[in-house]
DNA sequence: TAGTTTTTATAGATAGTTTCTATATTTTTA
DNA sequence: TAAAAATATAGAAACTATCTATAAAAACTA
């Protein structure tokens, strides 16, 4: 039994097809059967199903699949060890980050990280906080950025910072003449929320509920972008709420529309996130301490009240 | 880097010596400083300080090891995971036991489980509960025999058997002419107990304590074997408690000084237990088959009262 | 259902690796 | 300083992983 058969078991278990799995382990197909076959041999016991198409893992194939996995992260971890006592900072790195994140912190931090660490590959995709969890307990995510906290003993968090919210009011809104907004104002009924699977939404529904006891009806009207949720507004849909990053880069004659909480502000907390066995955790530093020292400039709150992404 | 490389590098670390550590693992001693090389090159960092004599870890090479046991542990755990899948009895299987149970339990199984499961080699080690659950957490324990329950997350229980408590009370006690004694007669400054860290010496610690809240300061005598308790309490130096299957091996002349307890007797639940993960199943279902076998035949107790063997 | 495509298995060649024996070099001990 | 012990190096032999080419099997497709 070598680690290599067993990233050749753990990519054919993923794609189910050793034609692919190979490809992907950069090796050819027949590669690949062989040496399945070599560890099937050795251990004598069957671990993947070639009578089902796709090919599908014995019920021991599934245990050891679990077990492989473990094996092939832990001595990843090796060259982990390696590069920390070196200071090395490189290597592909896989970070996801939620939708209501991306837009605005992504152009802040990109170009100065891969600056200071050019030697790091990273490989950015946008999901949902739940997608993230998937696929950070799976190993398919080095770290990703979402809104904390998310209350899993599997994952970490490290906060990067607190984004308060800020209401978007359009003109003949009800609340359009006060100055400062306060939570007590918020009727969930007139706001207009992103769809259902954004940690956004969740978190505004919180901040609603949490005053009064509102009923989680069907809600007027919803949106996939930020984008859209202020174009709805300023068709009088409703009022809104943005994180405030985004607030920065409306129009000068949007920002007329934006009206802050009194504070204490309610706010999410943005943490980078990451598995327990704080792999490649060299660069989370990295970008922890790249993404923090950016924000620090751009968000200079005090007092905020954090709300909770999860839905509840 | 390979498996093989991983556990060279672990005898190395334990040895501290090429040459002995080449006959541990079956090789030549140019095998393991070629392949010891080998990963050094790979990984571009030295584990082994040579310059040292014996020979040392580097710092890194440190943090290599402890990694490497991990990685060589997880990977043992596929032939254990394959082995459960087919029934398989045998291998090394590591079993503590504590201390008062030992000497009892101990001779009456396993002469009959050797000759039943031939293939399978016990490494029987006496030890306390407290040492019992660390190593069945860190995996240098594949199962124990301990009194139950132990209420841990990680580690999962079978009953064997309920070991009834039998009062060893000398002539000239208070209660020596009770045919049968209560747990309302004990009295805990009068009674002989094990050494701290016993479970026994808790459990009857507990025993007398659920019945009346005596003080827990400092006990007249305590030994670190029943049968130092027993020539104590000879001498006049008070009472104690002794497991049943311990009643069993006494002196005809001494059995005098055995006093039953009324039903339901106070008693401990002796259990075989593991690791939640259930490695090495097949094996732990047989020494329960086998010891809850031989236990029917010896105790044969009806009523008991079972009482707890942790320290509150 | 025959032909085509897709997928996995097998065979044989080749390059690469692990291990061995023999021996050199270095370090420690007497 | 000689002898012993420990580690490293060199070269050969055995073994292994990978490749290309192709066969076999299964799954589509017309």
């Amino acid at each position: 039994m070598t680690i290599t058969q067993l990233t050749y078991v753990l990519a054919i278990a993923e794609h189910k097809n050793f034609t692919k799995a190979a490809e992907k382990c950069f090796v050819t197909q027949p590669t690949l059967s062989t040496q399945i076959q070599k560890l099937e041999d050795e251990l004598d016991i069957l671990i993947f199903d070639r009578s089902k198409k796709p090919i599908e893992l014995t019920e021991v194939g599934r245990k050891i699949v679990n077990q492989a996995r473990n094996i092939v992260n832990e001595s990843e971890r090796i060259q982990d060890i390696v590069d920390q006592e070196k200071g090395f900072i490189g290597g592909e790195f896989r970070i996801g980050i939620i939708p209501t994140v991306m837009p605005t912190l992504l152009p802040m931090f990109l170009k100065a990280f891969i600056k200071k660490f050019p030697k790091v590959k990273l490989k950015i995709e946008e999901l949902t906080t739940e997608e993230i969890i998937i696929r950070i307990k799976d190993g398919h995510l080095d770290a990703a950025i979402a809104a904390t906290p998310l209350e899993s003993e599997i994952i970490k968090e490290r906060v990067l910072y607190y984004e308060p919210f800020v209401g978007y009011i359009p003109e003949h809104h009800r609340l359009y003449d006060k100055k400062k907004i306060e939570v007590s104002d918020l009727e969930i009924d007139d706001m207009l929320l992103l769809e259902d699977g954004h940690c956004f939404r969740d978190g505004i529904i919180n901040l609603c509920k949490a005053f009064k006891d509102q009923n989680d009806d069907n809600f007027q009207l919803e949106s996939g972008s930020i984008e859209t949720l202020i174009k709805l507004s300023n068709e009088g849909l409703g009022m809104t709420l943005l994180p405030y990053l985004h607030t920065l880069e409306l129009n000068e004659n949007l920002k007329g529309n934006l009206h802050h909480f009194v504070e204490p502000s309610p706010a999410r907390e943005v943490s980078i996130i990451y598995h327990k066995s704080e792999l490649k955790m060299q660069i989370i530093d990295a970008l922890h301490n790249v993404i923090s020292g950016i924000i620090r400039g751009a968000i200079a709150f005090q007092n905020v009240n954090i709300i909770s992404p999860i839905a509840k």
